[in-house]
DNA sequence: GTACGTCAGCAGTAT
DNA sequence: ACTGCTGACGTACCG
């Protein structure tokens, strides 16, 4: 059997690569790496390989390595891919070119920073409180920034040097300024981070990067209320409070209102939270759902409104996904109740670019299905206002109402969802479907394998194992042997030999997502005591979203998923046969790199915290080979913006570990994009293996990888 | 576990 | 000074 699967023209791999190196922070920061197989032709799933070397931050770099790689790069490369691209639109931004990095302690906290105003003086932050640890973030030394706070954006408040006790915590107790987090936070940054913001005009790097320092701050100060819950002090509503911290120290992008299109934003991001629309420029206000250019902001006699949000506070028909009737606001008070609209801020905002006829933003805001009790905003591009009208509403008082019809020529982003949802509901059926579950039920959910692209019937045989095959212990990196957490591991046990060795704390926050971009992810293994749904077991739970694999235009067989995955979140690992590097060529003949994900080639990580310089320690090689078994990562392409990364985890077994390879996503992914991570680099060649050329499509794409 | 009710919150815009 | 299509929690239902 071998068939190949389609003769793939893909070469998705690797990519000569540079080095780099990354750090890691928290979150969202991640990046990954590396490694490649590398496969020409032929095959077709991508074949994926990845190892890893970790190579320091601080080098030594392969020759020809660029030490940092910006890291976000621009997603363009992914969203062209596939089916999103209906018709490229206007939506590429072409991502700013990057400085080059500066030393990394040489930043001081930006005053003034780009896009201005950050005053200081507002009334804010006390929130206060003792850190625990809890996700993630690398401990912040509090009494240090507490000591160098003030430096910051000249603000003034005092700080209270009260401690709280109580709760031990690997960072000690300590009372904790917003502030003074968000200070030790933009410390962290690649100083790069700063040029990139400081354009006047948003790049997908811009809008990366604001997005990325938005999730640190506001994970850290929601661990921090975590703590300090008991203590009734903290900020409680971690998004807006981090979103504030934001907007003061000037880490935004796109922060003069405009009407069209904004850099560095597509159609189709998405968005967990409203302040993230306002940091990179979509839509200003926190909360209100119309946003305007007003008279006196603007030249312009009138008001005109550039974005609305439509979120299931009105009555707002969406039933379209070309046409959206709009509610204007107003009419509701919590305590003078209903009323009529009248046609005052955004409503005449809306009714007079009616008649203006220029282009108005929508977001618009659903129900995640993967995470109930939130909500994701997804940008659905240009619509005009066609006409509006004033109706009674179920309350029995006037509503303005505007219908706005969606530009034609723009990529599907509303659609994708409803189509999915329709899918799900069985209302329609998923076209081009050849298997309902390709793992035959070896995974919690099924996977199914689509083609609706040629003549493809599917990848070349191969069995569907969920995990690793042929584990091979590594020796025992300390004297631990497990866990006693028989109720799970919580954060603040600071006993807990699993949590040490993660240096403290969880390496996952109570959501799951990845806290930290750690060289190494310590989990809980088959000795441990806890449960397998203790919040240290991220990777061992399996699928969680409802992933397919693909017939990609040009790279063979790709990866992509029906659900939307937030940044951190683990995806899946990579399945495989453990093998030798004497192994591998058996199996692989001229085609080595094909389905072989190899610790020992080289990657770099790039980062906007370059701060942690923990070098990844790899207890051993790992040479995994998912030509003959293997999973859905062996069907991930490679990309040189990648969306996802590889970090290995050691699971605690007995006096021995095991070593897994666990992919999680480094930014929001919106359904139907694929997925795919760096495959790195095999520095020198070996005989007979060539470069190839890169099909990832990305405006960084470094041409070839190896 | 789904559906409201409660409530603190923050940037803008307007006064 | 005031508004608003947040977001998280508490309480109430519920099959």
């Amino acid at each position: 059997m071998e068939h190949h699967f389609g003769q793939d023209t893909t070469p998705v791999s690797g990519s000569f690569d540079k080095t780099r190196v990354l750090n890691v922070k928290p979150l969202r920061t991640l990046v990954p790496v590396f490694p490649s197989p590398s496969n020409p032709a032929s095959s077709s799933t991508p074949q994926g390989g990845a190892p890893f070397v970790c190579v320091s931050p601080s080098g030594p770099f392969p020759s020809g390595v660029a030490p940092f790689y910006p890291f976000f790069i621009s997603p363009e490369s992914q969203r062209l891919s596939e089916q999103n691209a209906q018709t490229p639109t206007a939506q590429h931004v072409p991502a700013a070119p990057i400085s080059t990095a500066v030393p990394i302690n040489s930043f001081r906290t930006p005053t003034g920073a780009a896009n201005g105003d950050v005053g200081s003086s507002r009334k804010n932050s006390r929130s206060r409180g003792q850190v625990t640890e809890e996700d993630g973030f690398s401990n912040v030394e509090i009494d240090e920034i507490e000591a160098e706070e003030g430096t910051g954006t000249g603000r003034s408040k005092r700080k209270s040097q009260k401690k709280i006790k109580g709760r031990q915590s690997t960072c000690g107790s300590a009372e904790v300024d917003p502030d003074a987090v968000a200070a030790d936070i933009l410390k962290s940054l690649n100083p790069m981070v700063f040029d990139v913001l400081n354009q006047p005009e948003g790049s997908r790097d811009s809008v990366a990067y604001t997005l990325m320092v938005y999730e640190v701050m506001r994970r850290k100060l929601g661990q921090i209320e975590d703590s300090n819950r008991a203590a009734n002090s903290g900020a409680k509503r971690p998004d807006l409070k981090a979103g504030a911290l934001m907007m003061n120290k000037g880490i935004r992008t796109n922060s003069k209102k405009r009407i069209g299109t904004v850099p560095g934003v597509e159609i189709g991001d998405i968005f967990f939270f409203r302040f993230e629309l306002c940091l990179v420029g979509l839509h200003a206000p926190s909360m209100a759902g119309i946003d305007y250019i007003g008279t006196k902001t603007s030249q312009e006699e009138e008001p005109l409104a550039v974005s609305i949000v439509s979120s299931g506070g009105y009555e707002d028909n969406v039933e379209d996904g070309d046409v959206l009737i709009y509610s204007g606001q107003g009419g509701v008070n919590r305590d003078k109740g209903a009323s009529d609209q009248k046609l005052e801020r955004g409503n005449l905002a809306l009714e007079k670019s009616a008649h203006r006829g220029n282009e108005v933003r929508v977001i618009r805001g659903l129900k995640d299905p993967q995470h109930p009790t939130g909500k994701v905003y997804v940008y659905d591009g240009l619509y005009k206002i066609q006409n509006s009208w004033v109706e009674k509403a179920k309350s029995g008082f006037n509503v303005f109402k505007y219908k706005l019809v969606r530009l034609p020529g723009q990529p599907q982003a509303y659609m994708i969802w409803k189509s999915i949802q329709q899918w799900t509901e069985k209302s329609v059926s998923r076209a081009g479907v050849i298997l309902p579950d390709l793992t035959s039920g070896a995974e919690n959910v099924p996977v199914c394998l689509v083609n609706d692209i040629d003549n493809e019937k599917g990848p070349a045989y191969f069995t569907y194992i969920p995990t690793l095959k042929n584990l091979r212990p590594i020796g025992p990196l300390d004297s631990s042997t497990g866990c006693s957490c028989v109720g799970g591991c919580q954060a603040a046990n600071f006993n807990c030999p699993c949590i040490q060795k993660n240096g403290g704390y969880l390496p996952y926050s109570a959501a799951s997502l990845l806290a930290d971009l750690k060289s190494v992810i310590y989990e809980c293994g088959p000795s441990c005591q806890c449960p397998p749904n203790c919040r240290n077991r991220v990777s061992q739970g399996g699928l969680k979203f409802r992933l397919e694999v693909f017939r990609t235009k040009n790279k063979g067989w790709g990866l992509r998923s029906w659900d939307a995955i937030r940044a951190g979140t683990f995806i899946c690992e990579y399945a495989g046969e453990v093998v030798d590097s004497a192994r591998v060529e058996e199996l692989g003949g001229d085609n080595e790199d094909d389905y072989i994900f190899d610790s020992t080639r080289i990657y770099q990580q790039l980062e906007v915290f370059p701060g942690d310089t923990e070098a990844p320690k790899i207890p051993s090689p790992l040479i995994i080979s998912a030509i003959n078994e293997g999973n859905v990562a062996r069907f991930m392409n490679h990309s040189c913006s990648p969306n996802v990364l590889w970090r290995p985890v050691i699971r605690e077994n007995k006096n021995e570990s095991d070593l897994h390879i666990a992919f999680f996503a480094i930014r929001h992914i919106p359904p139907m994009m694929e997925l795919t991570y760096d495959y790195g680099t095999v520095l020198p060649l070996k005989v007979g293996q060539r470069k190839k050329k890169c099909l990832c499509g990305s405006m960084k794409c470094r041409g070839y990888f190896c």
